[in-house]
DNA sequence: AGTGCTGGTCTCTTTTTGAGACTTATATAA
DNA sequence: TTATATAAGTCTCAAAAAGAGACCAGCACT
């Protein structure tokens, strides 16, 4: 239980006494989450999960994304090691995106954190009523 | 195992087949989830879980933030149920920023991810090194 | 010859974010 | 007394990011 809390504050005020001149905007977690924590990696990632993907398949399940921030989120997600992208020699040429073991291995721990919404999203929306109704 | 696929599947492609005319960019997760996934809310949520912190704390605490983002994450934050802001009757007033048992639910499993991260990011740096190598 | 499929890129517009001045009331310092 | 600091924001303007949609090349099918 304290463990928890030390290694909490090791992350910010420790973190910054620490690295010397470092600034807490370098901390390692931080680069990493900000990563993911976007719009549309999640989701992705959450899709991947299931099964290698091509690029058009991708686009049809999530409509409401751009071919623009599809292709960005796609490309962020391979440079930091989360997807594989490869191409098919077929006419035309087909891409497919699957995630690699640091992929999966991420995953985990996100799919908790999608667990954690599915159950709980009806608490948050309760919340928000009740914040909204509160100052109307 | 085949649960998490399984799981996995019904939260994308089931999703849309059971919710009649609905879209998938509607599904409740996607909802929640993304009201945490922005660059400054999981940083917020991490100083909080170790203790509660005052507006200019925070912001001290994070040097990057603007004044602007800090005010509005915190107040996204509190409408989704996750933190309780308590308004003090100092001179001036002061307000204290705290995580609700909502807030406390939910940084669980954002924590296993904080702790993910700070176990991988060599790996996740190691790959953008590599990537960004290939292609120079 | 025209149409559609592939996985993108390019441009333009709208939205979001960042930087920084400004506020109101009180306390403290010069 | 006048100046300065502190609290938690808000306001405005500039910059960055995201969304919408046209456009591209090469090949298959009609």
């Amino acid at each position: 239980m304290d463990s928890k809390v030390v290694s909490l504050r090791s992350k910010l005020e420790i973190y910054k006494a620490n690295s010397g001149g470092g600034n807490i905007a370098d901390c390692p977690v931080r680069d990493v989450i900000q990563g993911i924590s976007n719009k549309w990696s999640s989701l992705l990632m959450m899709a991947l999960a299931e099964k290698p993907y091509r690029f058009g398949e991708l686009r049809r399940l999530v409509p409401d994304i751009s071919q623009r921030m599809l292709t960005q989120t796609l490309h962020d997600l391979q440079r930091d090691g989360y997807v594989h992208r490869e191409v098919f020699p077929t006419k035309p040429p087909s891409v497919e995106y699957s995630l690699t073991d640091l992929g999966r291995s991420m995953f985990g721990p996100l799919h908790q954190l999608l667990q954690w919404a599915e159950l709980n999203h009806g608490a948050v929306r309760a919340a928000r009523t009740a914040f909204d109704a509160a100052d109307a």
